[in-house]
DNA sequence: AAAGACACCTGGGAGC
DNA sequence: TGCTCCCAGGTGTCTT
């Protein structure tokens, strides 16, 4: 699922509905997600008022004064706010009752995304090997170029790697690579400083383009008010095997890397 | 230390 | 209709 512009499309719906709310319970329907859903939460979060709203990667922060809520959606998951009374889903495994009469519920079919607590003043280890946010300026050529050093594995595999740097996944791995004209087979440590200036580059433009279309949405991914997104539309490799290159007219390829799809152009792409 | 394989899960679509 | 197989926006952990 939900790539960094997915999960920032989340943040931001959820900003305008959720901040200034208070919880008036907390539920759990399945404790069995990536991990355990901690029971303590039903207590911790009762009465609590919610602060703010950050995101760190692909994972979504809720503060409130005593820790903040860490969620994460997966593969396939997805936040919406609804009215409390609506009927929940098959699939909604997770709820927080607001003092306005909505929900704010996670739908995760798959079960690979988490509802974790972190408190006030600790950092989950999770969030402590994380890279650099991609949007941020300490995400430059210098930096990729200088980690990427003595690097065989392929680029592709590289930049979606959280510790070298956050929120790169398979579609916008492959949409980046593709923008930049770099072969997802090429070694991380044989790019130039100026290939990794492109690539910097391509990746921040190809994000903030998904961001301001509200991400993209290929099947279970919607927004908090259930409307998809809209940037699977100017997708230009992922998931167009045997289609042809919107620059070149040559035939997008799929090859598989790190047990994952990777798509391109062999002609545009060296 | 780095790279690769595997694990966790459900559902949708293709092919028979 | 229904079965089997393959595939899917992620990422921690184990093995080489």
């Amino acid at each position: 699922m939900p790539e960094l512009p997915e999960v920032e499309t989340t943040r931001l719906g959820l900003k305008k509905l959720i901040v200034g709310q208070k919880i008036l319970s907390a539920h759990i329907y399945q404790p069995r997600l990536r991990w355990p859903v901690p029971e303590h939460l039903l207590n911790t979060l009762d009465e609590q008022r919610v602060a703010g709203i950050s995101r760190r990667g692909k994972y979504l922060l809720i503060e409130f004064k005593n820790g903040t809520l860490v969620m994460h959606l997966g593969m396939s998951g997805s936040i919406r706010v609804v009215d409390s009374e609506l009927v929940l889903k098959k699939h909604e495994h997770f709820e927080l009752k607001l003092s306005n009469n909505t929900s704010l519920r996670l739908d995760d079919p798959r079960r690979f995304g988490a509802v974790l607590w972190q408190n006030k003043g600790d950092m989950l280890p999770l969030l402590k090997s994380l890279g650099p946010e991609p949007l941020s300026d300490n995400f430059n050529a210098n930096y990729l170029f200088e980690c990427s050093r003595n690097r065989t594995q392929n680029i592709k595999t590289f930049i979606m790697n959280a510790k070298i740097v956050v929120g790169v996944g398979n579609i916008y791995a492959a949409e980046s690579l593709f923008l930049s004209k770099i072969s997802p087979k090429t070694s991380a440590g044989k790019i130039s400083l100026k290939r990794y200036q492109v690539l910097t580059q391509s990746i921040k433009l190809i994000l903030s383009e998904a961001i301001k279309n509200g991400g993209t949405t290929l099947k279970d991914f919607s927004g908090v008010d259930g409307k998809p997104g809209y940037f699977a539309q100017k997708l230009l490799v992922y998931g167009r095997a045997n289609a042809p290159c919107e620059k070149c007219n040559g035939t997008i390829k799929k090859i598989v890397q790190n047990q994952r799809s990777t798509y391109y152009c062999s002609q545009c792409q060296k």
